[in-house]
RNA sequence: GGGCUCAUAGCUCAGUUGGUUAGAGCGUUUCCUUGACAUGGAAAAGGUCGGUGGUUCGAGUCCACUUGAGCCCACCA
């Protein structure tokens, strides 16, 4: 290794790992009854997705967990797969035949089909090998797709069973329509967003009187065609009168009532509004409620239709227009008001959707989204945050039925079918040979197809091929998402697996942030503000892609990202490298053979070993504690810290001078090769090149168990002194520092510790003060040493004199330490303020009024040596 | 209309159960090309934790109100 470059080059190593992992079978999992399951289904990507932070962070946090588990000694699996994704598929297939000339009513179903699964098989799994890049450590031979015949006819089967069980209905409803897609989708596809519009005020004469009005607010007047009321609150007097009239609906000149409905807002607008039954959910309710006509005046692609007279094939907002400019001829045009409202959005197309009068197929939701809402009350399934289970609970008391039919022709066709001649409805897991009722065998299949959630929502279960390891994985352990997907897919997960196999599709449900640039914007293409992760793996390395995101996202926060951030990732990912290097050039081999357990012993083992092993093992204790509180963030950081700053910068430092010792030698290489393992779940790639390298190693770090807590070599009070033997020696780089000592130039120093049991450790750990602070002759007082004209600093309560005076600006030195002798009496004030508080003593825990009065001595020891100081300055 | 999140060093953010010299990365300043690493090392400067009030012996850390930023949900035509 030491022959090799001083730069980590992740593009090299980085997939002939993968490949390594791959050919060995070092992702599969399978039933294990002498180990504990853990078990993750990857939310499936779309097999039109292609990688973006988004995935990246949600695949990475899946990976870290699954890894971790494995180490752990779970039999742990990582269920791959993907998604069809209905109408994203379908778009993407008609622009591909567009280039073609060809629309898909051009090929028919059947072959617009096939030319689907074409472009499956050709892109399907674009997002599976960049899935790989990452370093996913799936059990890839267990791969799904939502579409397979045997997933395919779960859902089938899952959809006969709702029926059977009359949780499945169809029916006429206003549903939310994609003009676009010409498909209906559910309210969940359907996120409302703001919208700067106006507030048109239109004059419906009365047919009575025609130069009396009633005056009507929209913000769609191209609805006003489809009007077949006008509505008032009852108790609203200036309409008292009017209730019951006729009015004569401009343009059309249709005939229409006037009436009365609490549901009306006297407040908002005129207080009267205009009814249009197949045309506004509102509106809807009250046609059923005053049995009024249903005038829908769209076709599916929304130009207005036959009932729209004159504006027959204008597209809505075109009539809108033409619409407004003929009421403003007629005078029938009252005002224009700018309002803003917001209104539906495709969430496939950003198309603004139309609520469309049409007959869907609909899951009847209270039902199942009891049982969902008490495994979630009851702790059974947690949130991580927590408070996401606030949001999921909130939505599920309020449910809404689940449109699932689809007008598209990519997913699993409903598997209802209509005999022609006696119109009898058959429900059937296999298409019927003939009609039950009349025996006809002129049948034939609905022609929608079902919403791609009513697929996916069967995910954690339907996704296992046997019984057997549905039964050892599932429940499953830990499902990693984001926020958006609560309502599409978590909900809707818990309660198909409570309704199909009686239990709880998983336990703890992780939400992360979503990825923002660093202006808070989400990531999007549109904004041209995304950070390609293929292009940081590209650049930075996949370890520093995962490293970089991993230690910015705290737990649930979003994450806001700039390129810059990978490159500490790569510096890390560097240092690791080198300092691998550095041991390995140094390591005699035969000294990587000891066990660390037998061979610790306090006695033998010399402050610097036992301290670094106690670093060591406190940092791993904390970073397990924090994975399995999914503290992913603080977990690396603290690694990160550990080796960079304590074993790199101090421990590396201080053996340097004597590294052919044989404990330093065991304890060097025992910390590279434990750390290189608890690392791994974070930075695969690096973790197992190093680990390869070291002597004496065979098989992968993948196969390796997680180094156990030896809680007998943790030793508080060694990392406590160690940190002040430290703190000296910065205190003296520090004076060296302030003198423009060279760096090379070698000083004497004197230090006064008048402390026994501090004396007695400097003294003990001299020879690392000589070498990291470069001094000559050293010597340890036990009283008070300093001279006049010496160069003198104070360390809690010992003096360190450089006999070296004449070179630093004593006035301006005088100045410094006046300062901080003044900032210390002010502590000393406060300190003994707080310690003459009666009820501070009295009621603050005993060790901590201990620790304050510890530390007033402290700060009058201090004060005592500044003075001593600026005293010795003459 | 309801709910949630955030506001801590120049920038981006940590800070789990309230304990007191508030942390990191990046950036900045000074010095160092010393055989692991300049994708490096050493040292330094820089916040009193949005505001107000409260609870407490003690609050960045709990409560109320408030200001600003953002997100989600909701059938205001």
């Amino acid at each position: 290794m030491s022959d090799l470059v001083k730069l980590y080059s992740p593009k090299e190593t980085e997939d002939r790992w993968y490949k390594f992992w791959e050919e060995n079978n070092l992702f599969a999992a399978s039933p294990n009854p002498s180990k504990k399951p853990f078990t993750i289904v990857i939310p499936p990507p779309n097999i039109t997705g292609i990688l973006h932070m988004g995935h990246a962070l949600n695949n990475t946090i899946q990976d870290i967990l699954i890894r971790y588990h494995r180490m752990k000694g779970d039999e742990s699996l990582w269920m791959p797969g993907t998604d069809h994704a209905g109408i994203a598929t379908q778009n993407v297939v008609e622009k591909s035949i567009a280039k073609e000339g060809l629309k898909r009513e051009d090929l028919g179903r059947d072959k617009f089909i096939q030319r689907v699964w074409v472009w499956k098989e050709e892109y399907g799994s674009t997002i599976i090998r960049q899935l790989k890049k990452l370093g996913s450590s799936c059990d890839w031979q267990r791969i799904r797709f939502t579409m397979d015949e045997e997933y395919s006819k779960c859902v089938i089967d899952v959809f006969v069973s709702l029926y059977e069980k009359g949780l499945i209905y169809q029916g006429d409803y206003i549903i939310n329509w994609c003009p676009r897609c010409q498909t209906a989708l559910s309210d969940e596809e359907a996120p409302h967003h703001e919208l700067q519009g106006n507030l048109y005020y239109l004059r419906y004469p009365l047919k009575d009187n025609p130069q009396d009005v009633v005056i009507v607010a929209t913000t769609r007047p191209e609805t006003m065609l489809g009007d077949s009321a006008v509505a008032v609150n009852p108790k609203d007097k200036r309409y008292k009168k009017l209730i019951g009239k006729t009015l004569v609906l401009p343009l059309l000149n249709r005939e229409i009532k006037i009436i009365a409905d609490p549901m009306v807002d006297a407040k908002f607008g005129t207080g009267a509004v205009k009814v249009t039954p197949a045309h506004d959910p509102n509106d809807y309710a009250l046609g059923k409620k005053h049995n009024l006509e249903f005038i829908n005046v769209m076709y599916p692609d929304a130009r207005m239709n036959q009932n729209a007279g004159d504006y027959k094939d204008m597209d809505r907002f075109e009539a809108r227009e033409v619409i407004l400019e003929d009421l403003k001829e007629k005078g029938l045009l009252e005002k224009i008001v700018p309002h803003e409202l917001s209104a539906g959005h495709c969430y496939r197309c950003h198309t603004i959707i139309e609520p469309y009068l049409s007959k869907q197929w609909f899951v009847k939701m209270k039902p199942l989204a009891k049982p969902a809402i008490e495994v979630v009350k009851k702790g059974k399934i947690k949130f991580y945050p927590s408070r996401w289970s606030k949001v999921y609970l909130n939505w599920m008391e309020n449910i809404q039925d689940w449109c699932i039919s689809r007008q598209i022709w990519w997913g699993h066709r409903i598997p209802v079918y209509y005999c022609k001649p006696c119109k009898q409805i058959i429900v059937s897991r296999a298409k019927p040979e003939k009609c039950p009722s009349c025996g006809s065998n002129d049948i034939c299949q609905d022609e929608d197809v079902l919403d791609t959630w009513f697929s996916s929502w069967l995910w954690p279960f339907a996704t296992f091929r046997s019984k057997e390891d549905l039964k050892y994985f599932y429940p499953t352990s830990t499902l990693v998402t984001a926020p958006e997907i609560i309502f599409f897919w978590v909900a809707r997960m818990i309660m198909s697996g409570l309704e199909f196999q009686k239990q709880i599709p998983f336990k703890d449900v992780y939400i992360h942030g979503t990825v923002r640039d660093v202006e808070g914007k989400k990531m999007s293409k549109s904004l041209g503000n995304v950070i390609d992760p293929l292009e940081i793996i590209n650049e930075y390395g996949t370890d520093a892609l995962r490293f970089s995101l991993i230690s910015i996202t705290a737990q649930g926060q979003d994450v806001f990202l700039s390129k810059e951030r990978f490159e500490q990732g790569r510096n890390f990912a560097n240092k690791i490298w080198n300092a691998s290097r550095f041991i390995l050039m140094n390591l005699e081999p035969e000294n990587t053979k000891a066990d660390l357990c037998v061979f610790f012993k306090k006695e033998e083992l010399d402050t610097v070993n036992r301290w670094i092993l106690s670093r060591f093992y406190s940092t791993i204790k904390q970073a397990y504690k924090l994975l399995d509180g999914y503290r992913f963030n603080e977990a690396i950081n603290l690694l990160y810290h550990f080796f960079w700053h304590e074993f790199c910068d101090w421990y590396l430092e201080m053996i340097k001078a004597d590294i052919k010792k044989t404990h330093n030698q065991i304890v060097m290489y025992k910390i590279l090769e434990k750390f290189l393992r608890v690392l791994h779940p974070f930075m695969p790639f690096i973790s197992e090149e190093v680990k390869q390298k070291l002597p004496g190693q065979s098989g992968s770090i993948m196969a390796e168990r997680l180094p156990l807590i030896q809680e007998q070599i943790i030793d508080k009070k060694i990392e406590k002194k160690m940190a002040l033997l430290f703190e000296l020696i910065t205190t003296i780089r520090n004076m060296r520092a302030e003198l423009e000592i060279p760096p090379q130039a070698q000083v004497d120093l004197k230090i006064c510790a008048s402390d026994k049991t501090t004396n007695a450790f400097i003294k003990l750990l001299s020879v690392h003060v000589r070498n990291l602070a470069k001094i000559k002759n050293f010597t340890l007082e036990s009283e008070y040493c300093h001279a006049a004209g010496e160069f003198a600093a104070v360390l809690k309560d010992m003096h360190l004199v450089i006999p070296l005076a004449g070179l630093i600006d004593i006035e301006k030195y005088k100045q410094k330490m006046t300062e901080r002798i003044k900032k210390t009496e002010s502590d000393i004030k406060n300190k003994k303020t707080m310690l003459g508080n009666a009820d501070f003593i009295k009621r603050a825990p005993a060790q901590i009024v201990e620790k304050e009065k510890q530390k007033l001595l402290e700060l009058n020891e201090i004060l005592n040596k500044l003075k001593g100081v600026i005293h010795g300055l003459g």
